[in-house]
DNA sequence: CACCGTCAAGTCGCA
DNA sequence: TGCGACTTGACGGTG
């Protein structure tokens, strides 16, 4: 028999093939997009969710949510959360509206842009949907919005790979007796939410201990959320990672791949506040060890953190990093004209790929408060794009909130807000698409 | 056009 | 007993 000769750099090919075959970590961001134009959702206030009103608003929404699965494809990003308002008032007031029949073709369009990028979507009921409530009729509302948020994921023809994260509720002054109703409640459930539902620690009642009993009870998959466990810690002794192990158990023979909530805390503000980006350095420490499980950040600038987890766990190349330094530079100039020099002079070797070095000096910069001198120095920057083009009552905005804010009576933000409207207006794609506005 | 109170959900903790 | 925090940005009315 005849084998063929199978050196050590064939096999480390082999092997990489597989990897990414069979091992591909998956990071991502929550709901809604910062420098995303056309990706924004409405709603409304209850009073006037007239049914006509709802309906613009659903198209709206779901145009915007095409742009923000279109900005993911794009931009290698194939985690996601929906977010819960894509149909404002889905289990009450749009109830009766038949979205999915009206909005038929939308949704399936979005569902195929899901399902042939590779995407994997989820969506999130919040605090307020207590399936395990005492009172009933708070306990049907629940349950109206789990049919809700599975229906959006249905009506997209998506899987039950695709899930729906939910927190177990309150405890009612009786943890284990809330625990039981969580269990109780969760089998009466329809079996199409019961495909999809994933159980989450919370960071004031149930820890990931209560979390992985209600699993091993019901068989439901869990998620463990790091800064839940670090302010509701089930066993302050002992590591995320034993956890971590534990919780890969809760997902086997079910459709699905594991995945984690990871989120740092903001220094300022309530133990469990979300920080306004991601640490890349503490991040890398945490994912190192992980293994082949998903991570959905949960962090104030979103998407912006999602890409630089991204590029920052594998080489994308320098382009990306350019791609990403032209986004950040009039934030970073508006702040930091060293660190503005230092990338630029980082990204001038075309064949490196100093992803880490050039996000820790971006971090660094988005630190520091702008000073009247580099906040204005970067204005006029990006005034430049539109000096030639702007009329009479445009210049006029421009000078007079320049003037304003360097005399100290106005605020960077109505000089930013002048350029913005005419970015807006000019189409100027680089700034629009850019973080100048957003950060 | 900038500003800010209000919204929508339910539980829990603190006066 | 009742109210504020939590979460979230955007709505929508005011000046």
């Amino acid at each position: 028999m005849h084998h063929p000769k199978i050196s050590g750099r064939n096999l480390s090919c082999i092997f990489t093939l597989l990897m990414m075959c069979y091992y591909s970590q998956m990071i991502g961001y929550a709901c809604l997009a910062l420098g995303v134009p056309g990706s924004n959702l409405k709603t409304t206030i209850l009073k006037h969710a007239t049914q006509e009103r709802l309906y613009a608003l659903i198209g709206l929404n779901l145009a915007a949510l095409e742009v923000l699965l279109d900005y993911n494809i794009k931009n290698g990003i194939r985690l996601f959360r929906i977010s819960s308002d894509l149909i404002p008032f889905g289990s009450s007031a749009a109830k009766s509206l038949p979205w999915r029949t009206h909005f038929a073709e939308a949704l399936g369009q979005i569902g195929g842009k899901i399902r042939s990028s590779g995407m994997r979507v989820s969506m999130h009921p919040g605090q307020y949907t207590v399936l395990n409530a005492l009172d009933p009729e708070v306990a049907k509302s629940a349950v109206l919005d789990l049919d809700y948020h599975c229906q959006v994921l249905d009506a997209m023809g998506l899987g039950p790979e695709h899930k729906l994260i939910l927190h177990l509720g309150g405890a009612y002054g009786d943890s284990d007796a809330a625990k039981a109703r969580f269990v109780s409640r969760w089998r009466d459930l329809n079996p199409a939410v019961q495909n999809r539902l994933v159980i989450e620690n919370d960071d004031r009642i149930f820890t990931i201990r209560d979390v992985l009993d209600v699993s091993l009870r019901a068989g439901i998959p869990v998620v463990f959320d790091n800064l839940h466990n670090a302010v509701n810690p089930a066993n302050p002794c002992q590591a995320d990672l034993d956890w971590i192990r534990e919780a890969a158990g809760t997902w086997k023979g079910y459709v699905g791949r594991q995945k984690i909530h990871y989120s740092q805390q903001d220094p300022g503000k309530r133990p469990g506040a979300h920080s306004p980006t991601i640490r890349v350095g503490p991040f890398l420490q945490y994912q190192e060890a992980l293994g082949d499980v998903d991570i959905m950040l949960e962090v104030k600038d979103k998407n912006l953190s999602a890409i630089k987890c991204i590029n920052c766990t594998s080489n994308r190349g320098i382009a990306a990093l350019e791609v990403e330094w032209s986004r950040y530079k009039y934030a970073i100039l508006e702040r930091d004209a060293n660190a503005y020099q230092a990338i630029r002079r980082l990204l001038k070797d075309k064949e490196a790929y100093p992803a880490l070095e050039m996000y820790q000096l971006v971090e660094q910069a988005l630190d520091k408060e702008p000073t009247a001198g580099s906040a204005a120095n970067a204005a006029q920057h990006v005034w430049g794009y539109f000096k030639d083009r702007a009329d009479k009552a445009e210049k006029r905005r421009w000078e007079a909130a320049m003037r304003r804010y360097q005399e100290g009576s106005g605020r960077l933000s109505a000089v930013k807000g002048v350029l913005q409207r005419l970015s807006m207006k000019y189409g100027e794609n680089y700034l629009n698409s850019g973080y100048y506005f957003a950060l």
